[in-house]
DNA sequence: CACGGGATCCACCGATCGGTGGAGGGCGCC
DNA sequence: GGCGCCCTCCACCGATCGGTGGATCCCGTG
């Protein structure tokens, strides 16, 4: 018998996933959560051998939810489950201690396999995600935008020219235009256009209306 | 009773829908789809009287999927139900013919109350997605982009520069810049980066890694 | 302590871009 | 036929950007 937590802010998806599970005797979902704040809690006291988790949820977000639960020592596994496979979602959450990572167009009987083997305490990868991850090992020198990037190339985002975002962040201009060589070094890309546009295919950005 | 067919490419979402609908008695799921062509080939011989449905799908999509239904004459209520609300999904969503918008982090009830409201003809739209609609009306000159200046922008994303641009669609450099400052005109942008983002944020561009 | 990495700054140059103010042809709708 | 929209093209200018090749400071790790 695997006891598991659902943590998604979907009730949809919440109630889907509960009912798929109970289909099978083996599993008990023993208790649900909507946001990453009250799945710590929940788990801190349910205890239960898998937990579910979606990582983008407003306010405390799956990733860090993840990484306080790694923190506490709580012995459950956690098995991320998101429709998103971007860099920025897959490394962090890897990181942070998931045991495996799923993508939400899983087939039903993929899911219950991966949970059993969660419980075992095995990884299990989606194919995406599996590729994900070798292409990071074998890229390098392709490190993480820094904090200070990743806020001049919001600016940027915004519209602000070099002289302005400087003028936002009370640093030279010449400063700005290093952080952005940077940034189109690290992002592979040559002009700040395709910048914001890798920003958003890598998941540092998040389309919101 | 009221007859539904649930289409939606993740299998979660499916069984999450037929359950918590299968606990009212008032209705009853006759019939899955996971793509846009199935969705239509179910409603022509189902006719069920509510179609819930998903916009981003594999294959056919969901807009393609309501635009046929309603040039078939299928009686059915169309609701969508989706995780996003940019622009360019709803207005296209709502021309093509669906009755209602709903966002998938919609509560239990609310759904509930809303599959109803579809049933009788009446219009239902998520909050966020109504204020999307009256800043549409609200806003005259804001069309949306031409064909030809979607294709610039997406080159501008890629990194080109105007004199790339140019040669990969066998125009001249003049010709794109004019594009383009159509583009930031109807977009509300000031330069490429901004454009970039923007696109994004209405829901012209989709992340993909 | 030494090393590496992040963040900050500078000067200089050529290339590119944003912006103006036009113009003409084609297509569909009323 | 006229109107509007889309697509196309031109010349010119100032502002901005990309790129080079440095430099200093601070901080945390080994």
């Amino acid at each position: 018998m695997i006891t598991l937590l659902v943590v998604d802010d979907h009730p949809v998806v919440r109630d889907g996933l509960t009912g798929m599970l109970a289909s099978d005797p083996d599993f008990d979902v023993v208790g649900q959560a909507a946001d990453g704040a009250e799945a710590v809690r929940l788990a801190r006291t349910l205890r239960p051998d898998v937990v579910l988790m979606d990582l983008r949820m407003p306010g405390t977000d799956g990733v860090a939810a993840i990484a306080e639960l790694t923190r506490l020592g709580v012995p459950s596994r956690v098995l991320v489950l998101t429709t998103y496979d971007a860099d920025a979602y897959v490394v962090p959450a890897i990181e942070a201690g998931a045991t495996g990572y799923l993508l939400k167009d899983a087939p039903r009987d993929e899911l219950l396999r991966a949970v059993r083997a969660a419980a075992r305490g095995e990884s299990v990868l989606a194919p995406s995600v599996a590729g994900r991850l070798m292409h990071r090992v074998r890229t390098p020198g392709a490190g993480p935008l820094s904090p200070r990037e990743l806020q001049v190339l919001e600016l940027v985002a915004a519209g602000r020219s070099n002289h302005e975002a400087a003028a936002d962040l009370f640093i030279s201009e010449a400063t700005v235009k290093t952080h952005l060589l940077n940034i189109y070094a690290k992002l592979g890309v040559g002009d700040r256009a395709a910048a914001v546009a890798e920003a958003f295919h890598r998941g540092l950005f998040t389309p919101n209306g």
